[in-house]
DNA sequence: GCCGTTATTATGTCTGCACATAATAACGCA
DNA sequence: TGCGTTATTATGTGCAGACATAATAACGGC
């Protein structure tokens, strides 16, 4: 009846009750743990799922506090597009625009450690929900992470052949608005300077820089946050 | 020198270099204690965080498989406008530009289970960096949430007054691209139709709804998860 | 009084053991 | 064969004790 979780929604309440105030010192593990019945490691857990999630700010010897200012952490699922169209209930669909050997734009080389002058793959692709444009991508990838022979990115996007066969990188991810580009009005069949959601990813390995996309949203689009 | 971090690297070392290939059952915890020399405690951890962060599925007695296709993770830091600006080292200010009590439309009443003719109060505060317009925030909120007298928001923005005296309550986040509308245009001080990004968030307490607010973001405004 | 050293202390983590839980596999009966 | 029941098993979580680590507090020399 007690476990982590009971002692974790107990501290939870204290919070939100202001039992214990913003910055205000919490008693320490082994008096809590005495206080609750549990062993001290229990309490330890409870406490540090709070402080993961912002909430308590936890420091060696100095104790545990209330944060301050709690800064929420959301998370998002990043999915592969195919699966966030097919869980809206609609049908995948994606065309391969383009593919070429060329010279990245200065921004894009900086960002990913690149020679300048070095060639890479550039790939356009726009994913389709129920036949209708659902985001306009534009890859520029490390020619060196594929396999000979290369797999056919008109038949599977490499944005999943990516993650299923080069995941697990990290990197980072933007988000912005931005207004629609020739390009990206052309292709998304929306008016030259309609406001779109814009998500810009970089991934890296252990060896240097794998890619960098732009995926443009169609119009309508939200991205929106776990429970 | 082996603690479950070591774990948990060796373990994403042979996800990322398909020793184990993705779908593919991987040892158990016991027998990865043995290999490893740890505690199955330990071992335990170390997967329980790769499968939080949604590269391993694990399931009681099916034990505990690559991900087939891993939805990535991001988290993002919800800090309060205030401190947002000032880690950018901008000076932060605010004004107050409305506050009424008035019945909230239809949609907002509908997703925070309001009750339709009830008036709720509403304010609309613009948030300035370094003097420039920085988001434009419109929030509907109940007022049984308000201590008597009301907070001062024309001291206080409501937006930290909220994070610190009604904190750690849940709810959803959204966001998305949208064309600025008169009244954001005409504030942001930008030109009518302008992307900008907007980002709305519902906050519930166990008593029920607390707020909704919309906020919109200057042109320029990204959006970017931890590392 | 000032500053560097040492003691103290709260959290971080590991171990070994135990039992709980959920889901599959095996079994047995009709 | 088909289906409900039971056994098995991998993970989930608990406990008590121990040592590691980091940061503060106390101390002592100058």
């Amino acid at each position: 009846m007690t476990g982590w979780e009971d002692v974790r929604a107990e501290v939870l309440r204290r919070i939100r009750a202001r039992d214990w105030a913003p910055g205000a010192l919490i008693p320490g593990e082994e008096a809590l743990a005495v206080e609750f019945g549990v062993a001290r490691a229990t309490v330890n857990r409870a406490l540090r799922d709070l402080a993961g999630a912002g909430l308590l700010e936890r420091r060696r010897k100095a104790g545990t506090r209330v944060a301050l200012l709690p800064v929420r952490r959301a998370t998002l699922e990043i999915a592969v597009i195919r699966r966030e169209v097919e869980a809206r209930g609609q049908v995948y669909a994606h065309h391969l625009l383009a593919m070429d050997h060329a010279v990245p734009p200065v921004p894009v080389a900086g960002q990913l450690g690149w020679k300048p002058e070095a060639t890479k793959l550039y790939l356009e692709t726009l994913h389709l929900a129920d036949g209708k444009p659902h985001a306009f991508e534009a890859r520029w990838l490390e020619p060196a992470v594929l396999p000979d022979p290369r797999p056919d990115f008109a038949a599977i996007s490499a944005n999943e052949w990516l993650v299923t066969h080069v995941a697990y990188a990290i990197g980072d991810i933007a988000f912005c608005a931005q207004a629609a580009d020739a390009r990206g009005a052309e292709v998304l069949g929306v008016p030259l300077g309609a406001a779109v959601f814009v998500t810009e990813r970089t991934t890296f390995s252990a060896l240097g820089a794998i890619t960098f996309v732009r995926l443009v949203h169609a119009p309508g689009y939200r991205l929106v946050t776990m429970v």
